[in-house]
RNA sequence: GUGGCUAUGGUGUAAUGGUAGCACUAGAGUUUGUGGAACUCUCAGUGGCAGUUCGAAUCUGCUUAGCCACCCCA
């Protein structure tokens, strides 16, 4: 005989059981209250999309375009992509619906599934679930500011500490070209003393060479040109205003000149929130994002400036799992009703529906028939009170309550239990 | 995509080549119409495929998955 087949989720992928769902239940009700207090509006976009959108977006040369996509072609030949991140989506939604004709700016909040594929580790995985923030249509600088400021409430209402705000500008068309030329060169008279990976980057894109990690690049980056040093007129300007607006909601931000993010339709003001653990263990960015003026053209709208981010859920609840945040049961059942023969049974059925009726939880276990494993479990399920309905009582028209705590029993009338049950509930 | 470590019932763990055991959990029961304790019984495992061997959880190879590092990010 042929071994049983074992089925497992696929690589990266996880069945999100009970007790994680309060997490992300939780995560989400904050986003929904933050989301309506600054005006903010849910939106969903589908799962799939054109591969096209996002290799035009992110751009080719990011590393989410070149190997983390999940694509396949339909059977109609349309070539789709699993969404890798929201905001490309939610660009092609602003240009698809004419949303350029809305009040300005246009402001989304989500919450869903992304994929990517990768190598699966603590924090990171093939499908993951982000929460997002997103503001089309408005190029001031405040709002860059409110971004952050979202973010960072969102983490603190979820009880997390020690969080770290980095910031940094990317400069826009105007001054970026330049600046990348000036580090290319500088990195090139140095290729020698750089790792091979940064030798690579340096003729894809010199910027990343700033992020490596590499001992052997340290020394050559910390002397390399800084680009806050080389921002154009109105990028220093947009930069100065987010570091006052921070400085202002009295944000703990740290400027880090290197960080430079892995999607390319970035413009000035980038962002991540990372969690500053004592022990030196990071999950990686718990939540960022940034300015991205040049993606709603790139895609084929109208030049719109705008400016949003992202928040990790996985990463975030493994966070709060250490942190030891709780949560109440969701459900307190406070009736149990246990049931005997067969005529008691097929009553209890009609009396659970009167107790919904009256919103009163009841719970059961209708499928034990012996007296004993029920009440057992309406012990265990914490019951204050239980109702019997045996064989006896079902022909009479009445029905036990026992309360759980003084083991006292009194027996009422069937049609009365609902009421009788909520008046000793209400003491 | 590259490298390292790991893998035993649902969970946590024993068994260093010789009978896969224990604890928890779950289910049923202990004078059959009454919960918490105790006790009894039951379900349930060596990730998968090969190989070495009289004999493999144990040794070898491959594979899958998880973890870690690189890369990158949420």
């Amino acid at each position: 005989m042929a071994k049983k087949p074992k089925f497992q989720t696929p690589t990266g992928m996880h069945d999100i059981l009970p007790e994680d769902q309060r997490y992300f239940q939780k995560i989400q009700n904050t986003c929904e209250d933050i989301a309506n207090f600054y005006g903010f509006q849910k939106i969903e976009t589908p799962i799939l999309e054109e591969a096209e959108l996002f290799s035009r977006g992110l751009g080719l040369a990011t590393d989410v375009v070149q190997k983390q996509m999940f694509s396949f072609r339909t059977k109609g030949g349309d070539y789709l992509t699993l969404r890798p991140e929201q905001t490309a989506s939610i660009a092609r939604a602003y240009i698809e619906q004419g949303m350029q004709n809305l009040p300005q700016p246009v402001k989304f909040w989500h919450l869903g599934p992304f994929f990517r594929y990768e190598h699966p580790q603590s924090g990171r995985f093939r499908q993951f679930w982000q929460f997002g923030f997103e503001v089309l249509g408005e190029e001031n600088s405040v709002l860059d500011a409110q971004i952050i400021q979202i973010f960072y409430n969102i983490l603190r209402e979820l009880k997390l500490k020690n969080l770290i705000i980095e910031v940094n500008s990317i400069g826009d068309s105007q001054c970026r070209p330049y600046y990348k030329k000036l580090l290319a060169s500088y990195f090139k008279s140095r290729e020698a003393a750089l790792c091979s990976d940064c030798r690579r980057r340096l003729r894809e894109n010199p910027l990343r060479i700033l992020d490596c990690k590499e001992e052997k690049c340290q020394p050559v980056k910390a002397q390399a040109p800084q680009i806050l040093d080389h921002l154009c007129e109105t990028c220093h300007k947009h930069f100065r205003e987010v570091l006052e607006f921070l400085d202002e909601l009295e944000l703990p931000y740290h400027l880090n000149p290197y960080l430079v993010r892995g999607l390319d339709y970035y413009t000035k003001t980038v962002f991540e929130i990372i969690e500053d653990s004592p022990d030196g263990k990071t999950l990686g960015t718990l939540a960022g994002g940034g300015r991205y003026d040049t993606l709603v053209k790139i895609l084929g709208g109208k030049e719109t400036p705008a400016v949003g981010g992202a928040g990790g859920m996985e990463r975030i609840i493994q966070l709060m799992k250490t942190k030891a945040v709780r949560f109440p049961r969701e459900r307190k059942v406070e009736v149990f009703l246990a049931q005997l023969g067969d005529l008691a049974k097929r009553k209890s059925l009609k009396l659970i529906e009167d107790f919904r009726e009256a919103q009163i939880l009841v719970g059961e276990s209708l499928g034990r028939d012996s007296l004993k494993a029920q009440l057992k479990m309406a012990d265990r399920i914490g019951a204050r009170y239980s109702l019997i309905l045996g064989q006896k009582e079902a022909l009479e028209g009445t029905i036990i309550i026992r309360d759980m705590v003084s083991g006292r029993q009194e027996i009422v009338k069937l049609d009365k239990v609902v009421k009788e049950t909520a008046k000793r509930l209400k003491k």
